[in-house]
DNA sequence: CATGAATGAGTTTTCATTCAT
DNA sequence: GATGAATGAAAACTCATTCAT
């Protein structure tokens, strides 16, 4: 008989801000989806925005606990940390599609409430990445190479096919929901960082000298 | 007395959509912003859908031409080709960062529009990019690999810095709208091209003497 | 080349107008039906409720001119000229369905412009009728009853079809337009003359033999 | 503290209807003139057209029902149930004037609404009478006639005052909403029953011989 | 004689929110 | 915890009209 409806609030909301942006939802469409009263949504989350806040914060806070649990393990090689946090954050994304997506869609708004995660988040986020890359150059695991213009790419290819997954779908016939997606991806971003940051091809010419 | 309204809405409108989506814009928003009365939108565009598709084939229309204009020179080299396509089309967004980025935003909601605009340019340019990378397997300028996934981290790098462009401003420090940013970036993706695409062929050769 | 536009704009505007109403029609439903710019019915009749008010005059001024004809021959028999009229009327009607139909509908709503139709076309119209009716008495040609409930019976009789022409062809699949219509429905007309008007006196004086 | 607005919005509704008919009433018309606020109004009834359909459905359920009740008695005679069938309809539209007018009016609009009414409580009617027409044929109570034109007179009389109440008041001095009128013009479609369906006249005749 | 551009006022509708229950 | 009723504000849209050309 337990409806948990807080918890169907916050499924229906993430469905559709996927489907239609936050502003192109209703909190009515979304009441209705859940089958609560509109009512119950302000009840359980103050207003609308309080529902994409904690939207946010669903999304970030695991987020960023992928990342701090594996960066703890950075002694054991830049790479094979940046391995091991590419691993867990795309198989986290796979299985948060539509969050992902549309936090992603909705964090490029110049928004209050995007400019308050960022200032949190982003901020830790690239905190921690900004120490691996480091790392990897102390320890010559890495290229040398500017770490923003890295983070971008980086950032960009963990991103790409979750902002894009009708394009993905509808023209690329890839669908980021099945499991040979995620292993298939994993490698090209393996790939990346064997080739674009760490570079081996280098330092196999040198080893042959 | 001319006021060429048009061109100032439509002006207003990229703006606008930019930094408040298109549902977070209200036609209001934008005639106020454009000095015109709301109802002279609704004249030139039919109604607000009308004004989003407008501003989308604004921005495929030109983003469209510059790849069949480059394609043209194929025979130069799939390579070539694709580098001179990756400037300009660089170049092209950098002048637009504001459509760019709202387009790409607004491309990876599920509407009807979106859906209509992927059926025609993003069927186009899937075209013309799988027969350079085809081009580009047959020449052996590129190494073999899947030519879906090789287009998503393209794009991704193309994409990323325009979605993403408050996170790259507020975050990275790095601004797209800067000239030093398009030439650093042009660089990046030649990499990409270079080391990802092309590089392992004549590293390989390299490693046989 | 001449397209004698006003023309084509009260025909458009006839059939709205009865599809949709006076009010339920815009003069851009008009304009573009009429394939002419809307500005073009401004000029022609300055206005929206001009346009009605011809429709209207149009409408009635034939009506009135067809009772005003056929009573001046009243001196051959009340009933004689009743009838004359009727069949008159009834013609003229079908002839003119649609017209007849919106004005009837729209004559039934309380309006500035209807109170001035009525003041001068329908008190002209009881004047002609309370003439043929009293003559009627007078000639003992027909049973004294009150004017005033004759001729609401009677008008009833005569408006009925074109108020509810699609009740009658989708619910009676009696069609107003058909030739056989108006010979049919003049007789039912003819009927109520000589039976309901006429009729008991002759019948009274057969009862008397 | 208890508005029971959905009432009163119905009753401003239907006044305002009447006066300027469906399309010519605006939500916010009818919102004052109901001292409620205009969402309320789409709260109760969805939209404009879903108070239209309300009206339509208050009118034409007990519309039927009386009909239908009245019905059950057709055992006592088809003539006896027509003419208590006429008085009861009659006493309700008298007692409803301004709805029986206004929907009346918009009924013979060609609209989706409309249409839906006809196929369900037009044919319902239809049916009804078709069966006292039937029976009173068979019993010999009424003179043999065409039925869908005996209809339409029926209905002109009954719809016919209701129609053109301002035509009656104006013109006529006729008033529908004091009892005078009721009780003297149900004599009328007494005299009409007696006159023209059941012909008493000739059976009088008939009974001389 | 006719029109394309533009507009101010007004329309319906939608929305997030509130509040008594 | 949850909701039905109600609302003020604002949204998109429609409309009749004007005016320079």
């Amino acid at each position: 008989m337990k409806k948990d409806s807080k918890e169907v609030i916050v499924k229906a909301a993430i469905r559709l801000f996927n489907a239609n942006g936050y502003s192109g939802t209703s909190i009515r469409d979304i009441a209705s989806a859940a089958k609560v009263n509109s009512a119950t949504i302000a009840y359980h989350f103050e207003n609308k925005l309080g529902l994409l806040e904690y939207c946010f914060m669903y999304f970030f806070e695991r987020y960023i606990h992928i990342i701090e649990e594996q960066f703890s393990h950075i002694d054991h090689g830049a790479k094979d940390c940046l391995k091991k946090i590419s691993s867990e954050l795309l198989h986290y994304q796979c299985e948060n599609i539509e969050l992902t997506s549309f936090v992603y869609r909705e964090m490029s708004m110049d928004s209050q409430v995007c400019r308050e995660i960022m200032s949190t988040y982003s901020l830790k986020e690239k905190y921690y990445f900004q120490k691996i890359f480091e790392k990897g150059f102390q320890r010559k695991e890495f290229l040398p190479h500017s770490i923003p213009y890295l983070f971008i790419q980086y950032k960009g290819l963990l991103m790409m096919p979750f902002i894009n997954a009708h394009y993905l779908r509808e023209v690329l016939y890839i669908f980021p929901n099945e499991r040979f997606f995620e292993q298939k991806y994993l490698k090209e971003i393996y790939n990346w960082i064997e080739n674009t940051l760490a570079a081996k091809v280098i330092e196999k010419k040198e080893a042959i000298l």
